[in-house]
DNA sequence: AAGTCGGGGGG
DNA sequence: CCCCCAGACTT
């Protein structure tokens, strides 16, 4: 195999040799394969593990062992058989697509991807799914696995929420299926995404497609598929007080060698101000006057903080400072250490403040 | 484009 | 705790 892209054609054969290797072949809904069981199955795996579907597909498929039978059973009998896997409006547009396949299809399902997707409860990934797996037809699907398995190898950027990255990704899993064994192509597709290609720690070496895979060449597998943004961040509000002693520095400390800031000085942080006098005590200081500077809002990337700043001036005694990881902050000779991003601009704001109450 | 539907597994 | 899972449908 050569170090360079792989072409489309050899994108398929890499597939389907690993496939024929390592793919899944002894799934209950692999064995006796027809379009009824693919598609219960396919419904059922729709936003379901394999793990938690198995505990509930031969005993769907005993008790109604055919799409006449489910079109006939009762609504309370096909949600009994669904109780515990969520989604019911999977459990009941299945049984809606039964009495339509049996009353305008003559009990057979349209041999047409299109035709699929118009059903309830099949959209375009599931119609793709039965149509490959359970008719041969090359049709792409285009579910979790595929999409992660896609946007690696293509290096997609985007959320595929998004309907101009969705599309992409539906052009790039179109170029890529084969023309031959598109059963075969399909389940390979959806067991590489589920054992290797997962969505953390992959197992790139293993990989059929580690040669041609954009993301892997980067080294950036796990950037891929861009996760869905967070709408409303957490948020968080804190009171960061700004002790100033007389000569024009500031109170700060170590942060804990890993986590957030870890490592970095920061100031201290309070829930409110009857918390300071606590924080004065422990480092001998006499309180003075205090002044509440504009609030700074800071990002991180799973939650936002509200801080609200404090500048406080002190009486400090000399010397009084003698725990570690504390440490008084020149601001007119700045020693260099790493300060935590919001913290420099506070800093940077008391200089300001410190400053003009001289001139005034 | 965003919200809804659900229970379970994994980090 | 949060995110995601063989998505589709509604608003």
């Amino acid at each position: 195999m050569s170090q360079q892209a792989l072409s489309d054609a050899q994108f398929g054969v890499a597939v389907l040799d690993w496939y024929d290797r390592h793919g899944r072949k002894d799934l209950p809904w692999q064995q006796g394969i027809t379009p009824y069981r693919v598609w219960v199955s396919e419904i059922m795996l729709q936003q379901t593990q394999v793990s938690t579907v198995l505990t509930y597909f031969d005993r769907f498929m005993a008790a109604l062992p055919t799409v006449e039978a489910l079109a006939s059973a009762a609504e309370d009998e096909v949600l009994h058989l669904w109780t515990g896997l969520g989604y019911y409006s999977r459990a009941r547009n299945l049984h809606k697509t039964a009495k339509l396949i049996v009353a305008d299809h003559a009990g057979e399902f349209p041999q047409d991807v299109e035709q699929l997707a118009e059903l309830p409860g099949i959209g375009r990934s599931t119609a793709g799914a039965i149509a490959s797996l359970s008719m041969g037809l090359r049709a792409p699907i285009l579910d979790g696995n595929v999409k992660r398995v896609l946007a690696r190898y293509a290096a997609l950027e985007g959320y595929p929420g998004e309907p101009k990255v969705a599309r992409q990704l539906w052009d790039v899993a179109e170029r890529l299926t084969p023309q031959t064994r598109v059963n075969h192509y399909t389940q390979a597709m959806m067991d590489l995404g589920a054992t290797l290609c997962t969505r953390s720690k992959p197992s790139c070496l293993l990989c059929p497609l580690k040669t041609g895979c954009r993301a892997h060449l980067l080294g950036r597998e796990t950037e891929y598929p861009t996760p869905k943004p967070r709408k409303t961040l957490p948020r968080k509000r804190t009171l960061m007080p700004l002790l100033a002693n007389h000569e024009g520095a500031i109170l700060l400390y170590r942060r804990p060698p890993t986590g957030l800031w870890g490592g970095l000085w920061s100031l201290p942080e309070l829930d409110d101000l009857t918390a300071l006098d606590p924080l004065a005590a422990r480092h001998a200081l006499q309180l003075q006057q205090r002044r509440e500077l504009p609030t700074l809002t800071h990002t991180f990337s799973h939650f936002q903080l509200s801080i609200e700043p404090w500048l406080i001036r002190v009486k400090s005694e000399v010397g009084a400072v003698a725990e570690p990881d504390w440490l008084w902050y020149n601001l007119a000779t700045p020693p260099r250490l790493g300060l935590a991003a919001p913290v420099k601009t506070l800093l940077k704001r008391a200089a300001a403040e410190l400053n003009a109450g001289e001139m005034s």
